[in-house]
DNA sequence: GAGTGGTCTAGACCACCTT
DNA sequence: AGGTGGTCTAGACCACTCG
């Protein structure tokens, strides 16, 4: 490894510096994932800096998703891509995350991330107000106090997920959906059961970094943003539902069918 | 602002019990976006904490997408939400991005960062072999070269924006794509004139964080993920080219219409 | 017990912005 | 000039993992 690199009286930070060597150790193979770093206080020594530059070098990587550290053994190189799973978006929140253990599909890396899965909380339901955002799809009255299903757990593709379902006061009443009757299922079931089904809607796609709740959830690594699919359920233009998923991004390929024009 | 919160005999460490504090200080509004935080000096004397825990509370936040420092003149609190745009997936790399300004949407927040975009290219036409992703949806070999053109520069939604249209070698052959006509004409465009125009395939979404080059690019803050957007165009269920998008995550809301089922 | 990363202190100097 | 955030040093102690 070349420590030579560091240039002290270039504009650029020293841990700036260091990051893109180290960077470029990964990107050209010489540092391949899972393999364990140099130790922070080997770095310390080979670049001659101290450990605070060395820590925000790395840092800086895990910032990217590069890299993972283990407190007690060492730094390891992370392959973003590694264990994404394409997922279906029409099928995304239409069952209920499940509780406990995640298969593995086989020859696939370990999903010990999803045993590490905090919180299990199974469904939940209550009554909250609306945030501004899913007013908005839901197009009720921002504030608006609705019937929420909540669950956490394991998809069905094995990674971990928070799934919300917001229910549109209309549809509550015209589906007559009593909140002892949602012990037993996922709202979605629920509806189609009760005849709105809700299949006419839109898919919204965000991104953005987990809270501490979320990430804790997730047992996300750092540098690890989240996916949110909204699915808005929609039953002859009136808004039945939205389906607020909140996916692991380090995990999750959405994949969308094309929706044929001219039709 | 409460500042004896800090617990030294807790076993969460100080710096996220003030980063904890300060979220909440956020939260509940009595620190709104835009306003100036307190200076790193006054949060020290307040906390009776170095200034390295001090930064490092605030490194979380900015990790979170919340505060944003500027070099000289202080953090700022950031609203996430704030500048998002409903963007219609299917639009989404069909039109050449645009050099230079960005339109000032009639009441919008300045959309100051689009000024800012370094490295306006336009766009750049060249041979390279696939990415192993880009491989898998093109159906190509991993490693073959193929005619990709890029583009840089602002959306047509005012956004910031990377995109790469990857074209298949046989779709090459087929339309007889000469590089000299890409200097004036997008590539999908000049498929579409050619008969090719590719409406069948599907769209995958992923979220990831910035590389340094990517985040510089589109001008984004910490904190920011990028959305992935990769459409496969199919002419007959033969790939015709992958158009790749990247997206800042803080100002993008992706909209798919929902497929009909039972056609 | 030795090695690892995680937290924290107490300073220093610099680059940048505002007034 | 004075205040702000950005970088860096040189230490210290702790919590965790592994052989």
């Amino acid at each position: 490894m070349a420590w030579y690199v560091l240039d002290r009286d270039s504009s650029e930070p020293l841990y700036q510096q260091l990051a893109a060597a180290l960077r470029r150790e990964i990107e050209e193979g010489r540092l391949p994932p899972g393999v364990a770093f140099p130790s922070e206080r080997k770095l310390m020594a080979r670049y001659h800096v101290t450990r605070a530059t060395v820590r925000s070098a790395l840092g800086v990587l895990k910032q990217e998703g590069r890299v993972e550290s283990e407190h007690g053994s060492g730094s390891f190189v992370r392959d973003p891509k590694a264990e994404r799973r394409r997922v279906e978006a029409r099928a995304v929140g239409t069952a209920r995350p499940r509780i406990g253990q995640a298969e593995e599909p086989a020859g696939e890396p370990s999903t010990e991330r999803a045993f590490k899965i905090q919180g299990l909380i199974g469904d939940l339901t209550r009554r909250i107000p609306v945030t501004p955002w899913v007013a908005e799809l839901l197009q009720v009255a921002p504030g608006t106090v609705v019937l929420v299903q909540e669950g956490t757990g394991i998809d069905v593709t094995g990674a971990p997920i928070l799934a919300r379902v917001w229910l549109h006061p209309v549809a509550e009443e015209k589906a007559q959906v009593r909140e002892e009757e949602l012990s037993g299922f996922w709202l979605p079931d629920l509806l189609k059961f009760k005849g709105l089904p809700g299949e006419e809607g839109e898919d919204v796609v965000e991104a953005s970094m987990p809270t501490p709740h979320l990430k804790a959830l997730l047992a996300l690594p750092d540098g690890v943003p989240v996916l949110q699919l909204y699915r808005v359920m929609r039953e002859q233009e009136q808004v039945v539902a939205v389906i607020e998923s909140h996916l692991p991004g380090d995990m999750t390929t959405l994949v969308f069918p094309r929706v044929q024009e001219g039709f």
